[in-house]
DNA sequence: AACTATTTATAAGA
DNA sequence: TTCTTATAAATAGTT
């Protein structure tokens, strides 16, 4: 290849002559071929036998060579969805006996000392208890379980703020709480999910 | 193409001489060349430019031709990831609030009417009261809410292997529980977990 | 695999 | 780019 122009010239020619030797082949031999061109101007030529599609192709190589091409990426992929698909069926494991555990606590509240009724009016006892729950809570959290320092009062406040967040998310929370899964142990959750909503509401209420 | 015998020969010939013209090209133009050959009984032969390798021929050829190979395939899996890690922050957002309404049940029980030394002592009122949480739970599991025709003995026998169960979840979740999660309302639910466990230790151990 | 008659490819020039 | 053409290379059929 002497000058520039002529390998240009070249260049064209003998792509031109692979890609017609390549459908001989096909063609001649029964045979499947694939085939892409980069000129040095970047410009690209591609051939490929039209009884398989390229990416059947490479499939093809990638099983018969033992190369990878995309597989590699692939493989990041699917252990990174395997990997939080099992982080999640732990959640949801979690959840499940978290809440039914928070259930447990309910109903042994509900059903040792107070009834529903009793929820629903704000006497003062189990908004008492509530209250100094949440205290306890707030001052574990805030003061981790040292001689809390802060005044009594502005902790009230705190635990109610907490309270109602809490009982916000509770609500928003309902409606994907019940999931499509058998539980282990051959029961749902879910036929006591409404008396819970029941209680917050009526507890939510109490503030206003 | 007359025998099949031939046809094989051929075969080889041609397909060394495009391997051949490939390399020629490649060479004397600057060009950049993939080929892949099967034959028809499915063996493959390639040749791929020394100067890059055939996945980033590939790359490039989905740049210029615009097709996807495994790009498709990707997007699929990286869509599912979004998918799952959503799903597994909604979990983690319940998880954490319905944990803490745990706890504020427990602390509620506790905080209101009951010492945690009073909950190691099974003097039988917070027995009672738990006793009578599962009864409930179990009625509206397993009898919907319906007046509940079974004995009560054998209500009370699966509450408690419930209970039991629940527990050991409990205290197998607890090495979980405590996600990386910067809480919402600035501030984690672990400092309380130890006293949860202490108590369903206690509550464990009321039963043997 | 090797030979050979023939076809095909292609480099250079137009 | 295409055409032409002399030359080189490829290859089908045969050994």
């Amino acid at each position: 290849m002497e000058n520039a122009n002529n390998r240009v010239v070249t260049f064209s020619k003998r792509r031109n002559g692979l890609v017609k030797k390549a459908k001989e082949i096909t063609v001649l031999c029964d045979a499947k071929v694939a085939l892409i061109v980069f000129a040095s101007n970047g410009k690209m030529t591609d051939y490929c036998c039209p009884s398989m599609d390229l990416g059947a192709m490479l499939d093809q190589y990638q099983k018969l060579s033992g190369k990878k091409l995309w597989d590699a990426k692939h493989e990041n992929l699917s252990n990174e969805i395997d990997r939080i698909k099992k982080e999640n069926d732990n959640l949801q494991l979690e959840l499940r006996s978290i809440f039914t555990l928070g259930h447990i606590f309910t109903l042994a509240l509900e059903g040792g000392r107070y009834t529903v009724s009793q929820l629903k009016k704000p006497d003062g006892r189990i908004e008492h208890a509530i209250e100094q729950g949440l205290d306890k809570l707030h001052q574990n959290i805030f003061c981790g379980r040292k001689k809390c320092g802060g005044g009594e009062e502005e902790n009230r406040k705190l635990s109610f703020q907490l309270q109602q967040q809490e009982m916000a998310i509770a609500s928003n929370a309902r409606g994907m709480m019940m999931r499509d899964h058998d539980g282990q142990f051959g029961y749902r959750v879910q036929p006591i999910q409404p008396n819970l909503q029941e209680k917050i509401m009526s507890w939510s209420s109490i503030d206003h």
